[in-house]
DNA sequence: TGTGATGATGTAAGCCCTTACATGCATCAA
DNA sequence: TTGATGCATGTAAGGGCTTACATCATCACA
């Protein structure tokens, strides 16, 4: 209900001071064409009255809003956080506001989400990972929003992105682990089907399982949402079950951490029993005991690149072009040789 | 420059379906008023144009927005985002829309956070903690605009919050740290000039060593941003220096689990050569290692708890009931009696 | 057949701004 | 003195939507 004294409007700050609108205007957007005196009187109205101008009024009038908008799965956890503050930071110092949305790795809520940031008026869109509804891009692109997509690069894709391939990445770490003469493998990843960087990492150790000449089914995966808590009940499942794998790779390094404390709950040596890796490499990696062996993705550099590449993409209109980021290893304690005498 | 061809309105809607704006737009906001044949014409036409409503013109022209906003000071780490979380779920639940901004602990930042906030037409806002220029609430006032402030409850205080007492909740922590014998204390501590939980945190401990008849200079306090790597650093000066204490209080986990870290990789055993305490009981203090003994502040619940007694607040334009919540200590493992040879 | 109620739809004002264009005034060169 | 110039300011249109009010068709009932 509300009651309302309705906040101060142009108009009266306008009236307050003794001008027209069009000045008060012009003193908030382009001082240089005002008066010294008459903006002091102006500003001394908005001061005396809390004027702030609305928001809504300002983008229709004036057809933009230098917002830009973020839709990220979690805020609950690190992963995301580097990057976006980074992107944010760089928002900040080219006059952008950052939006952001969190979609709890749901994709009708990312799409309503989507949907609420552009009718708000974002300029454009950073979104994570290329797998959404089509119809989306589509109402996007009729909409002539520029749209990002990090935290993933795929050169089958058309859509630009600014990201790592999550594949190679894996793969890569996969092969590492293999050449330790690791054989019973496993994985807890988010859920394959919905995440396509999960996907993408699962795929990846697949391929190195078959270069190596092994079987896919040696690998035993758990799917689970993202969290330490989570990560820690999939280890355990792993390790109860009747074959233990000797090495278990963790879709980030949040289930990572969880597996971590739970191989310490149950009493095995990390990496003498069993070894674990992760992916992210957030600050989290390196303060875990043992730390964490883990794929290192450039997340402050990743945010920086997608900010300018989307400012760049309102201010010229033009195209935004895709651009890979390295990823490298970074081998630290948690991961060791396989361990001579077998579990089971 | 961003060639436009421009989104679609509801007028465009209106004359794609055959019906007046009014029409449409009743079909979005109050579909019973109109027929199941014409509105089933008109989302037809919605959908074949990809239309999406301004978000500005609606609230402008409704008067509000169903949304909230919130201000933290940081969403790099896990402190704010369980609480942030459940509020967003609340409000959801309640068909509010959560707007986040983020003020990297800096009072001018948050400042104009609020005033962007308020200028996207927040109904609400929530802020932590009760410390910020006066005229600043006297603009939300002036606009008419509930304010929550949380993470804080103090009693002294005649605004409104929903909290905990960080004094009380830190005394009883380092009542239990003397209790065990502790005589030479640290404390790793963000700015307390500027963060009024902070220095609440801080007041707590000499509170406690008043009480039990000690100096407050026996405190050695390091005030620094919160971050895992910030809390090593701190760690590290406090135990190079001359005296070291026995126990090192942390503002809050972050801080306590790179604090850890740099124990382990200092060789200190915790708690058998220092013990380490940390503030929030996020999920990352019992995956630490050692476990982290903390205080338990029920995010979740306040969270919650802002939420309807925002919403509350937006609809009746009553006033906001303060409300103060409990907060517990969780002894675990990082806590230990002071060690029997003292160092140096 | 006329009357009134009911329900569906349309008309148009107004929400708060920005900005193209118009106006007014002082200044200065010729 | 006059016309041109340039700066400071004002006027008013319009941007997309909601909603009070007006209109109109229909239908039940007397």
């Amino acid at each position: 209900m509300k009651d309302s004294r309705p906040s101060p409007t142009l108009h009266d700050v306008a009236k307050q001071s003794g001008f027209s609108t069009a000045t008060v205007s012009r003193c908030l957007n382009s001082p240089k064409q005002v008066s010294e005196k008459t903006r002091e009187k102006v500003m001394a109205a908005i001061e005396e009255l809390g004027y702030t101008p609305n928001f809504g009024a300002r983008a229709m009038a004036s057809q933009r809003t230098n917002t830009i908008g973020a839709i990220i799965p979690t805020m609950e956890n690190a992963i995301f956080a580097r990057g976006i503050q980074a992107f944010q930071e760089e928002l900040d110092a080219h006059g952008y506001t950052l939006l952001v949305a969190s979609s709890s790795y749901r994709p009708d809520l990312e799409e309503q989400q989507i949907r609420s940031l552009v009718a708000r008026g974002a300029d454009a869109l950073l979104l994570i990972g290329h797998e959404r509804d089509p119809a989306v891009y589509k109402l996007l692109e009729a909409q002539n929003i520029p749209v990002l997509v990090t935290w993933a690069f795929d050169r089958t894709q058309s859509r630009p992105s600014i990201g790592f391939d999550n594949r190679l990445a894996m793969r890569e770490m996969a092969r590492e682990v293999l050449r330790l003469g690791h054989r019973r493998l496993a994985l807890i990843s988010a859920d394959v089907s919905s995440n396509d960087r999960a996907a993408a990492r699962l795929e990846g150790i697949c391929e190195a399982l078959r270069e190596a000449g092994l079987n896919e089914g040696d690998l035993a995966v758990i799917e689970t949402q993202y969290g330490i808590e989570t990560g820690a009940i999939a280890f355990e499942t792993l390790m109860r079950a009747p074959t233990q794998p000797t090495v278990v790779f963790c879709g980030n390094d949040v289930l990572a951490v969880g597996a971590l404390g739970q191989a310490r709950e149950m009493g095995f040596d990390v990496p003498g029993d069993v070894s674990i890796v992760g992916f992210d490499d957030i600050e989290l990696a390196q303060v875990a005991y043992p730390k964490l062996t883990t794929v290192h993705v450039p997340h402050r550099e990743m945010g920086r690149h997608a900010a300018r590449a989307l400012i760049d993409a309102v201010q010229t209109g033009r195209q935004i072009e895709s651009r890979e980021l390295n990823v490298e290893l970074r081998l630290r304690d948690s991961l060791g040789p396989v361990p001579k005498i077998g579990g089971n």
